[in-house]
DNA sequence: CCGGACGCCTGTCGGC
DNA sequence: TGCCGACAGGCGTCCG
């Protein structure tokens, strides 16, 4: 599912739509998520106004005048703004219908995602208050990275899929980051030097950045908040390219399987 | 503390 | 065509 470009797409699409919004009422018509969907939501939400939606991490924060709603999208969400009166889908988990007529309408059909309420300072939150940084953001780079990992003996694309390491970072972003900065993601943490986590920090921004742009990746399940899919996928260096060959020295790809999850790198340009 | 495996769900795809 | 296992973008929890 979304990593941090798709749920930074999802964050710009659905803001304008409900900054300012008063919400009428939410719909909860799965309330078996990721965890329960509070209940107390059908008394709270009722009257509120939506003042800022944000991201952090790969959580979407829709705050409002008494407290914030948090937004999680598992591996198979999507948010889309539609007309209220839409029927729903076999997916469709929840709504939050606004006094525009429009609604927020979350599918999920795995169901790992989240709806959950807060009114605590969100530092303080269980799920947020142990992330690492933003990549996007000032405190993440190459030193940051080398400092991080001096204690770890998992591999690097272990390291860098951590969240208390740095946010945001999937198995999608993990893969193209690495084989972008040219290291093989099998490397232990704490033997890379300084340089290359220099080259794998700027490696993250580029991709991350590439991929916002490009709307976010459409493997399956995501959609923009229009509807339309994400484009990246085309720009994909290695994710799902297992045979075919590196477009830098046209090694074939190489698939392997870390902490059961695919792992694809170019033997030629990511020396072990 | 650290690292790795598991489980939560449903859908899809490939092999037989 | 049908069945069955493997696998899929995440992540908290548990166990050694």
């Amino acid at each position: 599912m979304p990593e941090l470009p798709e749920v930074e797409t999802t964050c710009r699409g659905i803001a304008p739509h409900l900054i300012g919004q008063r919400i009428i009422k939410p719909v909860v018509r799965h309330p078996r998520l990721r965890w329960p969907v509070p209940p107390e939501l059908i008394n709270i939400l009722p009257g509120r106004v939506v003042t800022s939606v944000t991201r952090r991490s790969k959580y979407l924060l829709i705050d409002t005048d008494r407290g914030t709603l948090i937004l999680h999208l598992g591996m198979s969400g999507s948010l889309r703004v539609l007309p209220s009166h839409t029927s729903p889908g076999k997916h469709d988990h929840f709504d939050l219908a606004l006094e525009s007529g429009q609604c927020l309408r979350l599918t999920d059909p795995r169901r790992f995602g989240a709806v959950l309420w807060t009114t605590d300072p969100l530092e303080t939150h269980p799920l947020l208050n142990r992330l690492g940084p933003e990549p996007l953001g000032a405190e993440f780079s190459g030193d940051y990275l080398h400092a991080a990992s001096r204690s770890r003996k998992v591999a690097v694309k272990t390291l860098l899929m951590d969240s208390h390491v740095v946010v945001g970072v999937g198995n999608i972003y993990a893969n193209e980051a690495l084989h972008l900065a040219h290291i093989h993601p099998l490397r232990l943490a704490h033997r890379i030097g300084k340089s290359h986590y220099d080259q794998l920090a700027k490696a993250v921004v580029t991709v991350l950045e590439q991929a916002i742009t490009a709307g976010g990746t459409t493997l399956r399940d995501f959609s923009g908040v229009d509807g339309r899919p994400g484009y990246f996928k085309q720009q994909l260096r290695v994710y799902g390219r297992a045979g075919q060959p590196c477009h830098d020295c046209s090694a074939p790809i190489s698939l392997l399987r870390l902490s059961g999850r695919a792992t694809y790198f170019c033997p030629g340009c990511q020396r072990q």
